[in-house]
DNA sequence: CGCAACGTTTAGATGGTTGTAAACGGTCGA
DNA sequence: TCGACCGTTTACAACCATCTAAACGTTGCG
């Protein structure tokens, strides 16, 4: 057992680094670190002792992955504890993240933008504005197409669209790659 | 001017919100809103009234903006003040940071999945083991897929990938008009 | 009943980030 | 060479997120 813990380890020191990262708190991306490589479900009690954090640090972190659908609670019956297990599809997870935490921030700015382009082509004209309404307008562009590919991750099948890119990237963008 | 001065504060806010959610400052985005809609560079006092906040804490900031590429520095001959223009391309800013900031924390974790699968991999064999190789493994092909297209986004000229990628994903689920 | 186990909530400490204010050093013009 | 102007650096204050410890409410069991 003294490789798994090992590998263990290492699994939750990259997905503390990760979950810190992406700004979601250390602890949380490690107790999903903990439940992913436990074939069993865990308590509470169990995760905090395996961390070696308190319960309350837990019960809070747990909520975070519950909002973002990386754990499941299940409640045995005849059983006072709660016990977690890990979403184990790793894209869904990523889909979900990007979908409701990026997107909608995203999408605020999307709007300030579009409000910001319009006021300004409506003042009265001069160098100054014309300029700014063309960089806003290239602003604007750059949105719709970034839109565009976030989209496309939410939707495609991950694997089909890793191998797609693929070998668009390999034939230096122009190439018909389709089958 | 009203409406100039109008739009240029909802860029500042939709920057400064999207820097800061990205963890890199408020100050800084809201620096490069004012740099991206000026048409003439600005010395770092101007920027500093401008957003109402210290020179020093402005002198920070374009540090961090200059390190992403955000902005460039020119030093006129005759002048000792320091100016700064926002680089234009979004797209190059947008590949870069992705590049130098996202992509070294991300190769990271990859090396920790790819140690600890193979750290599990080399104990005795055991139904706890063999589970858990099983969920690295699929953690090691979500880490290729997400490299693959990651690396896509970097090469590609976005205008194609973009278009690439809305018309994959109109074969394959409804037709998602653009914004 | 009363106790024990469990998860949740709250108050407080702690650390990291971000901003200000002011001292500092360098450079140009008079 | 003096003085004014700029940008930089430093010391410090304010804030926000995170963690701990402990009180709390609930539930099952003897």
């Amino acid at each position: 057992m003294g490789e798994l813990d090992g590998a263990r380890d290492l699994l939750i020191d990259a997905l503390g680094r990760q979950s810190a990262f992406w700004g979601v708190g250390k602890v949380t991306g490690q107790l999903y670190a903990v439940l992913y490589l436990s074939d069993r479900p865990l308590s509470l009690g169990e995760l905090a002792e395996s961390l070696g954090v308190t319960k309350g640090n837990v019960s809070v972190a747990m909520r975070s992955l519950e909002a973002l659908g990386m754990v499941r609670r299940s409640l045995p019956a005849g059983d006072r504890r709660v016990f977690f297990e890990a979403e184990p599809d790793v894209w869904l997870i990523a889909r979900r993240v990007l979908e409701r935490r990026s997107k909608p921030e995203f999408d605020e700015s999307f709007r300030l933008v579009d409000e910001g382009a319009a006021l300004a082509a409506a003042g009265p004209a001069s160098p100054a504005r014309d300029f700014a309404v063309a960089r806003l307008a290239a602003l604007q562009g750059f949105y719709a197409e970034l839109d565009a590919i976030v989209a496309a991750v939410l939707r495609l099948d991950p694997r089909r669209l890793a191998r797609l890119l693929r070998l668009t990237a390999g034939r230096r963008a122009g190439g018909r790659a389709a089958r």
